[in-house]
DNA sequence: TTGTACGCGTTATCAC
DNA sequence: GTGATAACGCGTACAA
């Protein structure tokens, strides 16, 4: 009951015609007879004729495939960035490869090589931990001399030419500084990473700007960095505890819900006593209880606008154009975690 | 400063030989002589030769692309199976292309058809809300006549004989009633959707088995079914207010977490007034207060599961082999908003 | 109006 | 040992 896919030689074979003359027919060309279209099409739609997207790829050179690679999916943010990617680029007939770095440099390496090789047209990715840490950017280098466009997004390095989006993150956390500056608060706790994330190294300018702005000494003994990702709880409460903030900035969601849980189990009350203001507007801040005021990074309209990004590159051949940075403007979102 | 890839063609030129010593030569034959192996194999290696993935897709009628249609992927379930297949997929050789359908029964059909002309070697699927809803599965059908290996998991359907990966929803939400009643609780509040969701309709299946089994009988009124994936709070509320349960089972996450809300409004204690249950072991439970038991539906093993199950079929082209349903026993995850 | 021939990049078979 | 040829599926310039 196997009906495989037909072919245009098949078709070509059973109506006794030459397989141009049913390419031809198929795309409706003038040069071929009304008897001999008709014919040809109804038998195509009979068996459900489709082209062959693999021969057409080869043919064109152009795979209308975009590889995506991230350094995780169960996150978020990128999980919103892959949506807008995805929602765009369907539109344009593309389809998206996603790989996951798993915030390791070699997996990113390798995931790049696999689809580098005639997979894909282009490339929008987000450096992994282990990139930025190694500060290794010779296989983004390699894609780029072979003329394959690639976008990165919000972490990202100065030191490949391409194409960039990304949020103002100095902007984002000076915003959220400054909003709890105006709420009267005067020391302001910092939740951070380790200093070789971009965004992270931006995030504490825009708070360590505000501070300067209105007066407010920036007192080191506020920032707690904290190795990568690594929820460690202890050192959070022992740091808050030692601290005695009146308000938490964190550079992250997960970070500021591990910080309102310690402050709430000393007894303070949010925001009464304490504000908190975390990055990234994802599930746990909206449900969190208050919910917790976030600056937002617009993740999927940041998908859409590295994928268009992207594909206007690939379609247009502009390999002479020079490289642009969209900064997206952040936002503040105020909830229950902040005075109004 | 354009590097190209190279191809077997380019090499031969350079070197005044025929593609086809080339070609025998990169894959170290026996037939030609060390002398022009090493010089190919250097010269290749000097511009960093790789077979071009696209042509030998064509060759080989194989791709090494797997699809992966998923309803939404802003969600820690599907994100996690995702991340699962990846894992798996990966290590053979493989990638992935994910598409969205949003819950729509069109863009399910259309990125199925898409992909299904030789882009992928096999697809890995969960239902839209809008395909079980219409319950038309031609698009599946017509994917698996072609010879296309086809795994469901999760929203899975009787009317498609392919592979199937699920948990055994019955006995997630029997176990997690039973957890309640050996509590000694009496007014089992049950949060699901409406019916057309498989998931759902088993999951409602387990909780009325628990409460037969244990002799209590099953009220009508307990039940609240919503409009698929709507959080309306309101709707909750009033519910919760009117029958006032002493636990609550729900069918998500989210559902738990606004029910686990309204009752602590009204001033109730979890989980000394109220117990809260809730499926999908995701971030909202782990990180909400008091953190909620779950039933673990394990994303990523389901992930890994159907992509083995997938590649398999894909390799082995063991057509005739009789369809298998891997169902994967759920975990209840004990934390605070159950007693202990 | 229809068909032939070639090319996309690769591999496999067969001839020399 | 090496190379020519065909094939995968399609599109198109050119020939008939």
């Amino acid at each position: 009951m196997l009906k495989k896919k037909i072919t245009l030689k098949q078709i070509a074979r059973e109506l006794e015609v030459s397989i141009s003359t049913v390419s031809k027919a198929l795309k409706n060309s003038e040069e071929i007879s009304r008897d001999t279209k008709e014919k040809i099409q109804a038998f195509a739609k009979l068996y459900n004729y489709k082209p062959n997207n693999i021969a057409i790829s080869l043919k064109n050179k152009r795979t209308k495939n975009i590889g995506v690679v991230i350094p995780d999916i169960v996150h978020h943010f990128f999980t919103t960035v892959v949506r807008g990617i995805e929602n765009f680029a369907n539109k344009q007939g593309y389809n998206v490869i996603v790989c996951l770095s798993d915030e390791s440099f070699d997996k990113e390496v390798i995931n790049m090589e696999m689809l580098a090789n005639g997979s894909i047209d282009g490339f929008i990715m987000s450096l992994s931990a282990g990139t930025e840490k190694k500060s290794d950017f010779n296989h983004l280098l390699e894609v780029t001399e072979q003329g394959i466009p690639l976008v990165l997004f919000d972490r990202v390095t100065d030191e490949v030419a391409c194409d960039k989006v990304v949020i103002d993150d100095v902007l984002g956390a000076y915003q959220a500084t400054v909003k709890l500056i105006n709420e009267g608060r005067k020391r302001i706790a910092l939740l951070t990473t380790e200093d070789f994330f971009s965004v992270s190294r931006n995030r504490n300018r825009g708070y360590e700007k505000a501070l300067k702005d209105f007066g407010i000494r920036h007192d080191e003994n506020l920032v707690l960095k904290l190795p990568f990702m690594d929820i460690d709880e202890v050192r959070i409460s022992q740091f808050l505890n030692a601290i005695e903030p009146d308000a938490i900035l964190s550079v992250n969601e997960i970070f500021g819900v591990y910080g309102m849980r310690v402050v709430q189990r000393k007894g303070l009350k949010v925001p009464d006593d304490i504000s908190i203001i975390g990055f990234t507007d994802g599930l746990l801040a909206k449900h969190a209880n208050p919910s917790i005021t976030s600056v937002a990074q617009h993740g999927q309209l940041m998908g859409e606008t590295a994928a268009k990004m992207l594909i206007e590159r690939v379609e247009n051949e502009m390999e002479e154009a020079p490289f642009r940075t969209k900064i997206l403007e952040p936002t503040l979102i105020e909830r229950d975690s902040t005075i109004n």
